[in-house]
DNA sequence: CGGTTTTGACCAGCGC
DNA sequence: GCGCTGGTCAAAACCG
């Protein structure tokens, strides 16, 4: 009765008065990228998202603050659940998880068991599609459970990515040669080397594009390991990550798997 | 007391 | 056009 009135506005209120006003994560520039969200983004923008998803072996919910079949694994980010449906096909239900760590964060995810191996955790990755991914206060040895809302100094950090206007910290790792890639991208690389195993499939929201061709307006992530990093870094800057990832196709063709 | 979780209900996309 | 299903909301309960 009058909830549809109200959902339908509130929708409206949540996305304007979080993503409009001074503060709003929508006119923040991220090391001079603008991150713009579409004003009127209804709850089902599906077309306009980029997923990603990880496969997580149960025992790195070890740490989680929670135990549950829903419950995902700490990954250095405050993630508030809110909502949890059953899965059709699927034993075990699926629970949504809104990123929390900053004010008007767009990043969602969802976190379920896998029905083939109910040992492994899979989570979805979601947001905007030209928004940054979410960026929080993070340590790089070792995930915490939440981020304090105020981080501490991160030495590690550049000078320049500590707080300033953006609420966000630079998360440094794998790509310290590309601070802007760090910036967009902290948020997996971080999800990656926070969990020492880790299977990661991209998956696209409705384009028909498969995993391994012509993703060419996806930002795709793929884990770096040490010896990655250093056979990378040979290479020099690179002018833009985004180039990079972008020709995905060219640099990976397949998931790639982590142990 | 503020933030998070739970849970029932609603809505829109999609397939038939 | 209709029904199914997934995704989201929001009030209440819970927790530190």
């Amino acid at each position: 009765m009058k909830r549809g009135l109200d959902m339908a506005r509130s929708y409206n209120d949540h996305e304007s008065s979080q993503e409009t006003g001074p503060e709003s994560p929508n006119s923040s520039t991220f090391n001079g990228m603008k991150a713009l969200i579409s004003s009127h983004s209804p709850k089902r923008s599906r077309r306009s998202v980029e997923k990603r998803v990880v496969n997580v072996p149960m025992k790195e919910m070890e740490g989680s603050r929670h135990k549950g079949d829903t419950t995902p694994p700490s990954d250095s980010w405050a993630w508030r659940k809110y909502g949890q449906k059953p899965i059709k096909g699927s034993p075990y239900p699926r629970g949504y998880y809104r990123c929390s760590s900053t004010k008007g964060c767009p990043a969602r995810k969802q976190v379920e068991r896998s029905r083939d191996d109910p040992t492994m955790i899979l989570i979805t990755y979601t947001s905007e599609h030209n928004h940054p991914w979410p960026l929080t206060s993070s340590t790089r040895n070792g995930p915490k459970p939440k981020p304090e809302p105020k981080p501490e100094p991160e030495p590690e950090v550049e000078p320049e990515a500590e707080e300033e206007d953006n609420k966000f910290m630079v998360l440094g790792r794998g790509i310290e040669t590309t601070p802007s890639c760090v910036d967009e991208f902290a948020w997996f690389t971080e999800m990656e080397t926070t969990s020492s195993t880790i299977l990661e499939s991209p998956i696209f929201s409705s384009e028909k594009k498969t995993a391994v061709s012509g993703a060419d307006d996806v930002a795709v992530f793929f884990p770096m390991g040490e010896e990655d990093e250093s056979l990378f870094a040979d290479l020099g800057e690179l002018p833009e990550c985004s180039v990079v990832f972008r020709h995905r196709s060219s640099v990976v063709g397949s998931q790639v798997e982590i142990f």
